[in-house]
RNA sequence: GCCACUUUAGCUCAGCUGGUAGAGCAACUGAUUUGUAAUCAGUAGGUCGUUGGUUCGAUUCCGACAAGUGGCUCCA
C-alpha cells in the first residue's frame, strides 16, 4: 500500500501501482471524467500511469494550466495523427502546447500545404477523437527509439534522440500513431471535443533562419463546443479593439504605397495625442532636471563605426547616401547625437548628471514581414533622453527614471504589463555584445539591485540586453497577443568608452561617465498603438482628439451652439460644432461611434437658460448645466489627466 | 527576408463553373427643422492592387511584382 497526500492535507492509502485516474474513480465518476493528467509529487503525469510510491496528487482538469497544456499537447498528437493519414511520408519536429493551443512543426517534403487542407484536417481529427483512442505510454532504450526511427527515415526525430539519454526515452501512442514524447497526455482522444485548426505558418527549424523552414500548423481544442464558440467570440472582441481598425475609424493615421512600407504619416486626430503625450513627456523632464535638445536625421558613417551600431545594424538601417565622397546615414538611434552633445563642451563632475531629452525621429529598416500596424514601423519618434553620471549616482537616476515609468504608467492606467530585466548572454560576448564580462557582471548587478529595492516585481531574462549593456523593458501585449516592449530604460558601460566622454572628478582626473538611455513613452508610433487598444478607442479626455462636440437640436439653435463652442475654444477646449442638418439621434450616434467623450445637447430650453445637456460618451445624458459649470469641471478633468 | 493566405467604390463586403460589376454606410443634391445611438428621395463614384501570359474574350485561370494579414526570424 502507499500513501496519497492530497491538496488539502489528506492522506489516504492505496494499492501500490494505481493511476490518479482509479484514484478519481474512487472518489467519484463525475471527477474521473474531468481528469487530463495529475501533478505526482510535483511533476505533471498522465492521469493513467501507475504510482508506486507514497506521493503527494493533484488531480488535474481543464481549470488547471497544466491541465489545459496536457489536453492542447494531446491535441497536438491527434494532429499529426490527422496529418500522417492525410499526408503520408511527413516526418515532424516538435508539436508543443502553447499559451493558447499548440502547434505542429513538419516536414511536408515536396507537398504544400494550403488552408483549404486545414478542413480536412479538423474532420479527420474529428474522426480519431471520436474513436477515444488511449493515449499509451512506453519506456524504450535509445538503441530501440534510433532503430524505430531510423526506419522511418525520420532524421528530425533522430535529432532530438541525440539530446537525450538512455533511461529516459518514451515513446507515446494513440490510434495508429506513435511519437516519440516526454509526455503527459490526456487519457484518451475522445476529451477532445471541438477542434479549430487556426492557421499555416512557416517556422524555420530550430528557431535559425539558416536553417530549413518546416510547416508549423497551429490549431486550439477544447472539451466541448461551447467553449470553442467563446473562445471564437473573445477573438472577434480582440478584433475590434484592434490599433489598427480603431486607427482607421478615428482618423488616427495613414500609410501610403508611395510614402513606403512602415512609414507612418499622423492624422490631425493622431497628432493631437501625439502633442499631448510630448507635453507630458516636456512637464515630466522639466521636474526632473532634464534639459532639451534638436540634434539632425542623419550623420556621417564614422559617427555610427564610432558608436559600434554600424557593425551589429547596418541590415537594419537605411542604405547610405554618398555626398562628395562622404557617406550619410539615416538615424537608427539618438544615442551617438547626445554622446556628441555631451561632448561638445568640457565636463566636471559638478556637471553629472547630465540629462538631455529630445523629440527624436530615427528610421529603422525592418524587415518587411516584421512590419505591424504601429506597433513595429520604419520611422519612429521618441521620448527619448541620455542621462550621463558617475557610477556613484547610478542607482539614484537609473531610479528616478524607473520611478518616472510608474508614474506615467499610472496616468494611463496601464496595469498589464511585465517588468522585463533584460541580461546579455555569455557565449555571445563578442558577437551580440560587447566583450566586458565584468563590466556585464557589475551593471547588471546594478540594475538588479534598483529593481529589487524599489519593489517592483520583474522576471530576468537572458540574451535580450543591448550591445551595450543590460536594461530593462516593459513588456506589453497587443490585443491579438502579440508581445512588445512598451519602454525601456538601459544601462550603457561601452559607449562612454568608445567615444571617449569625458569628465573631470573631484580629484582633477579624467572619468567616462555612465549612461543611462532611457524611452518611458517608447516610440509614439508603439505608445498610440498600444493606448488604442488599451482604451479601445475611448481616450481619456486630456488625450482625446477632439473633446467636445456641440449637437444642435436643429438649425435654429446653431448660433447658440457655435456660441457655447467659442466660449469652449476660448478655454482651450477641443471642440467642433455639428451643424449637419440631421435629427439629433443620428448627430449622438455618429458622436458616439466617433468615441468624443463629451456631447454638449443644445435646443430651445438651453438657449433660453444659457445652459448645455450634458452627455459622456459611453453613459449617456448626465443632465442640464451652466455653461461656465461645464467648463470648470472639464477644465479640472483636463489639467488632471484624469483617466476617466 | 522566409512560409501560407488576402487585395472589387472613401469604408465594410456580395459577385456560381471566364462573357468588362453590385449592396449597405459615407459623399453630393433636394425635401425635412428634428430633444439623447441611424428621416426620406435622388445623384455621383470602380481600366476589380500593378504587370505579363493563356483565351475570340480575364475581376474570374496561370506567372511576376507590390501592399496587407497570420506566423517564423529580427527588434539598438
Amino acid at each position: 500500500m502507499i500513501n496519497i497526500t492530497f491538496p488539502d492535507g489528506a492522506v489516504r492509502q492505496y494499492e501500490n501501482g494505481i493511476s490518479a485516474l482509479d484514484i478519481a474513480k474512487s472518489i467519484s465518476e463525475g471527477l474521473a471524467r474531468k481528469i487530463l493528467a495529475a501533478n505526482v509529487n510535483g511533476q505533471v503525469w498522465d492521469a493513467t500511469r501507475p504510482i508506486n510510491e507514497d506521493a503527494s496528487l493533484n488531480l488535474l482538469t481543464w481549470n488547471d494550466k497544466d491541465g489545459k497544456s496536457t489536453f492542447w499537447h494531446s491535441s497536438a498528437h491527434l494532429m499529426a495523427e490527422a496529418v500522417e493519414a492525410v499526408f503520408p511520408g511527413v516526418k515532424f519536429w516538435v508539436g508543443p502546447a502553447i499559451e493558447n493551443g499548440f502547434y505542429y512543426d513538419m516536414d511536408l517534403g515536396d507537398t504544400k500545404m494550403t488552408e483549404e487542407d486545414l478542413a480536412k484536417l479538423e474532420k479527420k481529427m474529428n474522426e480519431l477523437a471520436k474513436q477515444n483512442n488511449v493515449y499509451t505510454r512506453k519506456e524504450i532504450s535509445k538503441p530501440e527509439a534510433i532503430q524505430y526511427f531510423s526506419n522511418k527515415k525520420d532524421e528530425y526525430k533522430l535529432d532530438l534522440l541525440q539530446g537525450l539519454h538512455d533511461g529516459e526515452i518514451t515513446f507515446y501512442s494513440q490510434g495508429n500513431f506513435t511519437d516519440l514524447c516526454r509526455g503527459p497526455h490526456i487519457p484518451g482522444t475522445g476529451f477532445i471535443k471541438a477542434i479549430k485548426l487556426t492557421s499555416i505558418a512557416g517556422a524555420y527549424w530550430k528557431g535559425d533562419e539558416k536553417n530549413k523552414m518546416l510547416t508549423r500548423v497551429y490549431g486550439i481544442t477544447f472539451p466541448s463546443q461551447k467553449e470553442l464558440e467563446e473562445y471564437l467570440q473573445m477573438l472577434e472582441e480582440a478584433k475590434k479593439r484592434d490599433h489598427r481598425k480603431l486607427g482607421k475609424e478615428l482618423g488616427i493615421y495613414t500609410m501610403d504605397d508611395d510614402v513606403g512600407q512602415g512609414l507612418i504619416m499622423w492624422l490631425p486626430n493622431g497628432t493631437v495625442i501625439i502633442e499631448e503625450l510630448e507635453k507630458l513627456a516636456k512637464e515630466t523632464e522639466n521636474a526632473g532636471g532634464y534639459k532639451r535638445v534638436v540634434t539632425p536625421h542623419i550623420a556621417k558613417e564614422s559617427m555610427y563605426l564610432t558608436s559600434g551600431h554600424l557593425p551589429y545594424y547596418a541590415d537594419s538601417m537605411y542604405p547610405p547616401m554618398e555626398m562628395d565622397g562622404e557617406k550619410y546615414y539615416l538615424k537608427s538611434m539618438n544615442c551617438p547625437h547626445h554622446h556628441k552633445i555631451f561632448a561638445a563642451e568640457p565636463k566636471s563632475y559638478r556637471d553629472l548628471p547630465y540629462r538631455i531629452a529630445e523629440y527624436g525621429t530615427v528610421y529603422r529598416y525592418e524587415q518587411s514581414g516584421e512590419l505591424f500596424g504601429l506597433m513595429r514601423v520604419r520611422c519612429l519618434h521618441m521620448n527619448d533622453a541620455h542621462i550621463y553620471c558617475t557610477k556613484e549616482q547610478f542607482n539614484d537616476e537609473f531610479r528616478a527614471v524607473n520611478d518616472m515609468y510608474l508614474k506615467y504608467f499610472k496616468i494611463f492606467g496601464i496595469d498589464k504589463y511585465v517588468m522585463r530585466l533584460s541580461l546579455h548572454s555569455p557565449e555571445k560576448l563578442g558577437i551580440k555584445y560587447v566583450n566586458e564580462p565584468e563590466l556585464w557582471k557589475e551593471t547588471e548587478t546594478m540594475v538588479r539591485n534598483v529593481l529589487t529595492e524599489s519593489n517592483i516585481p520583474f522576471v530576468e531574462v537572458q540574451d535580450e540586453a543591448a550591445f551595450y549593456g543590460p536594461k530593462i523593458d516593459v513588456q506589453i501585449y497587443s490585443a491579438i497577443g502579440r508581445e512588445f516592449t512598451l519602454a525601456t530604460n538601459q544601462v550603457d558601460f561601452s559607449q562612454g568608452r568608445s567615444f571617449k566622454l569625458e569628465y573631470t572628478d573631484q580629484t582633477n582626473k579624467p572619468e567616462t561617465p555612465l549612461i543611462i538611455h532611457r524611452a518611458p513613452l517608447g516610440t509614439h508610433e508603439r505608445f498610440i498603438g498600444f493606448l488604442l487598444e488599451q482604451y479601445a478607442g475611448k481616450f481619456p479626455v486630456w488625450l482625446a482628439p477632439l473633446q467636445v462636440k456641440v449637437l444642435p437640436i436643429s438649425d435654429k439653435f446653431l448660433d447658440y451652439a457655435k456660441t457655447v463652442s467659442q466660449k469652449l475654444k476660448n478655454a482651450d477646449i477641443r471642440t467642433e460644432v455639428d451643424d449637419r442638418q440631421e435629427k439629433i439621434g443620428k448627430k449622438i450616434r455618429d458622436t458616439e461611434l466617433m468615441k468624443v467623450p463629451y456631447m454638449l445637447v443644445v435646443g430651445e430650453k438651453e438657449m433660453n437658460e444659457d445652459k448645455v445637456a450634458v452627455r459622456r460618451q459611453g453613459k449617456g445624458d448626465i443632465g442640464v448645466k451652466g455653461i461656465e459649470e461645464f467648463l470648470n469641471e472639464i477644465i479640472t478633468e483636463i489639467k488632471d489627466r484624469r483617466a476617466e
